[in-house]
DNA sequence: CTAATCGCGGATAACACCTATCCGCGTTCA
DNA sequence: TGAACGCGGATAGGTGTTATCCGCGATTAG
């Protein structure tokens, strides 16, 4: 069940779930459960606590415990990222990692030659910093609306009345 | 043995290898080994090159077989960017992948609301835009004239005089 | 008080991908 | 002919992702 071989390759599938929790989240008027967001989601449940956690973890959402427990968010939707998000989930560390390879063989690099980061990382990381920003830029509050636009003005209505069933 | 643990988290290790063998390649003067490039590194052979074979196959290197053979670069190196190297030993596809779970649950998004891609797919694809926009800005050539601003104008003179040997 | 609901963390397992090696094949050249 | 080389397939260990289940403690409705 659930088996949506979801991003494959890269990136965690578990990003898109929890993006998605988010902007339902910014629009519920108290604490969702778990058991909620997966149903409306239709996907995991067990999976997706998970990633709550992590969020939790994260400080993005706030949890509390007991009968009518769930998730809310700590801040203003247009105050997460979705990069907050993604760190959240995927986890703080950069994807390229250099070995410095220039160091190795029969003609490695100079110490003093080394005292800046290698070119290759510095390219890497410059693209990352560009993937980041422009992640960044884009908060939970802008994509509420842009699935106003897409979806029209009363769709969160419809969800906040399906979430108080 | 070669146990480095490379990149870890996302990005394959051999992109680092392959970006590095580019700039030795653009500094040759004729065709080099896979034998060469991984003792030039100080990296596993056998792996190498399968990585080189992904070069080839993307076109980036042309490969002669026979006695003494190796790999030179198709196109100048100020025509060869990261990001086709990146692309080459990692594969075209995108990092982030829409499964489109707006669709699913009790209030699916209509078919008229999915005429434009999922507000979360938006800024990811945006964002992965900006990285391979990055990535795309530098070539082999600049690479190749960093390692002479870090480690000096004779780099290269030596590297090719142990090419040689 | 009890039972149901809920978040949390650990254990577990299937699966895919990355890393790495080895082999046989065909090619080229001394 | 033999040595060096690229190519593709087979193989195997390690790691991360995906997914589920369990017990625990917390909270609240009845």
């Amino acid at each position: 069940m659930y088996s949506r071989r979801m991003a494959g390759v890269k990136m965690s599938g578990g990003v898109e779930w929890a993006v998605h929790c988010c902007v339902v989240l910014s629009q519920a008027d108290g604490p969702v459960p778990a058991q909620r967001l997966a149903e409306f989601h239709g996907i995991s449940r067990t999976y997706l606590a998970k990633h709550l956690q992590h969020l939790s973890r994260a400080g993005l959402v706030t949890s509390t415990e007991g009968r009518i427990g769930g998730y809310v968010l700590t801040r203003p939707a247009g105050e997460i990222s979705v990069l907050d998000v993604v760190l959240a989930i995927e986890g703080r560390e950069p994807a390229f990692r250099c070995t410095e390879i220039r160091q190795n063989g029969p003609l490695p690099a100079s110490p003093a030659a080394c005292r800046r980061a290698c070119g290759v990382a510095r390219a890497m990381h410059a693209a990352e910093r560009a993937w980041r920003d422009s992640l960044g830029a884009v908060t939970i509050a802008d994509l509420g609306e842009g699935v106003l636009e897409d979806a029209g003005p009363d769709t969160f209505v419809h969800l906040r009345e399906w979430l108080g069933t």
